[in-house]
DNA sequence: TTGAAAGCGATACCAC
DNA sequence: GTGGTATCGCTTTCAA
């Protein structure tokens, strides 16, 4: 049976241009030197047969098949879309596609998606957690020499990098900021323990408190879930102190959306009674009332990395295991009380 | 350069078991009689040498890849992970496994993966839409004989099979629900004219009225974006109405979520002083206070038979172009004002 | 500067 | 039942 999508093959081009297969290929990889003229025969033959050489077989050959794997485990897709956004770009850079599995965070499909992946001979492999930073075993599938790289989450089993966001640094970026605004008494409303994220961003909370000379009370930090009711809940919670919080750290925008709903129950203006901060920078925040000042997770840099150190294990053997800690960046509302973002120098947290 | 993640190949096995390559290959694929005793001896010869298949030489040999593509233009991802989940369900049972590929909404990108994926030799194409309904052109690149389906989008620019929600459907299940709940002036708060969805779930919303005997008041009707602001705006407006509205259909749960914000802002209690609906089933939903009865977007079956027609397409050579509209289901939660939900038996629309 | 021929790894036809 | 062998489409020495 003949591909019926593309029959038309590199004989086919040969015959038209009067040449032999050979000659056809070292136009198409530009490999060997042939005279201009034949090039351009040949090269109007392929025009006119609208030849695209087949992949399928070049790989056969050639043994590279240009293609590396995504695995996510995210069943959202939230921050999945923006990690592979970057390592589509610095692949496609070099000539390379991404092919994107979903392993809905179910083991065994992550083993036949790694199974596959191994079949369709792809070149490196990056698992990508659609979730909040937490620590993973090896792959669900042995993966022999093939390049890995963990992306937006981290293992201790296996050798091979791991891109994370800077969550300390954002942490503190976003108390930096609630200083800034004048602010002394800062809550802090987290995410659910078991993530690595909540550990980070607590630390980052603490860390920003003391270098402004506030001291950390343990009475101003609530751990909850990471969506809009624990917000809300935690919010309450922390309102109802005997001296309760002039400004409010939330762990996720999620939370930071059930916060606000809390305050504006309470009648407390945001940001003037409370000032607030979120993190991640999802989409719906610049829409909240106030807009939600955020920080943002470098997503797009991550996948970046990713791709480039996938890449560099690929092409130049170049192997790494080391963790990457990709800064976060402050996205400047109105919910922190400062009036005039300094938009042209956005604060960053380096390292 | 040999393969270096797996550089057992069928010769290998061959030597080991003491067989033909030949022979080998008919165990793998079951294709022709093999004595159970030789059968085993291969199977021990796989086993131990962790034998996989190369399915390029395989997908070279039979003109197959077992692979289709799946094109998005979706930023955010939040649909397209969905419609994916179903899609691959159907095409892993066939053996097939999905390549997915994103534009961002950009033709030349859109253009770049589909030359990618006709390259790779995928046997069908789907082109899914991220954003909420609306006509497209044509494909990028033109595809030749290979299978299409359009998925949440549609086209008349080609002959191919497009799968949409029925917005008419559940716009209606959505005023009926209110209906019941005993409100009399529902106002709707729509998305931007530009989307196909805005004008169906319009007309579903009128359609629900009529069948209620109650009238089409089209000063109870807004429109503007999809986001939450908008919600929150166009709720004040109708609010500030001599005669404010009982309840509020929004087309989508964004837009609900600003409607919410706006209604306690106004002091008015949801549901008791005004019933709410949303559209979508986003995540957030749930953690809304009250928690918000909303219209699913049957995604996942959208993807199932996206799927499906891909397959039965490549497969069965059978041709379809028609425009399939999946029943969306209406989400009981507390936002609408109706105490018990009849969770045995939820309302749903029929084509 | 061009071409003949071997081979990438697996399948399948046709003998035995 | 099992095995030799041509073949899928392309790349790549090596000779001419």
């Amino acid at each position: 049976m003949k591909n019926s999508s593309n029959a038309v093959t590199i004989r086919d081009v040969a015959q038209l241009a009067g040449v032999s297969p050979a000659t056809v290929s070292k136009v198409l990889n530009g490999t060997s030197y042939v005279s201009a003229e034949t090039r351009d025969r040949v090269q109007a033959a392929i025009d006119k047969l609208n030849f695209r050489p087949n992949t399928i077989a070049r790989s056969l050959k050639k043994s590279r098949t240009l293609t590396i794997g995504l695995v996510t485990d995210d069943l959202e897709g939230v921050f999945t879309m923006s990690m592979m956004r970057g390592v589509e770009e610095v692949a496609s850079a070099q000539g390379f596609s991404v092919f994107l599995c979903n392993s809905y965070g179910q083991m065994a499909r992550e083993k036949a998606h790694l199974e596959v992946l191994m079949a369709k001979q792809v070149e490196g492999i990056i698992l990508l957690s659609g979730y909040r930073v937490r620590e993973r075993g090896a792959p669900a599938l042995p993966l022999g020499e093939i390049p890995v790289v963990y992306l937006y989450q981290y293992t201790h089993d296996i050798h091979a990098p791991c891109i994370l966001p800077d969550d300390v640094g954002g942490a503190r970026l976003a108390v930096q900021q609630l200083v800034t605004a004048g602010r002394r008494r800062i809550g802090f409303i987290n995410g659910p323990p078991k993530y690595e994220a909540t550990h980070h961003r607590h630390q980052g909370y603490q860390e920003a408190l003391v270098a402004a000379g506030l001291a950390y009370d343990p009475a101003l930090v609530r751990t909850g879930k990471w969506h809009e009711q624990s917000g809300y809940q935690l919010t309450h919670d922390l309102m109802q102190l005997p001296e309760p919080p002039d400004a409010l750290f939330c762990a996720s925008d999620s939370l930071a959306v059930g916060a606000l709903d809390a305050l504006h129950e309470l009648g407390r203006d945001v940001p003037d009674d409370v000032a607030l901060v979120g993190f991640d920078n999802r989409h719906f925040a610049q829409y909240q009332r106030p807009p939600l000042t955020t920080i943002k997770l470098p997503l797009v840099e991550m996948g970046r990395l990713a791709g480039q150190l996938l890449l560099s294990a690929i092409l130049e053997g170049k192997s790494d295991h080391s963790l990457h800690r990709i800064p976060c960046e402050l996205i400047q509302r109105q919910s922190c009380g400062i009036e005039h973002p300094h938009n042209e120098e956005q604060a960053r947290v380096r390292q």
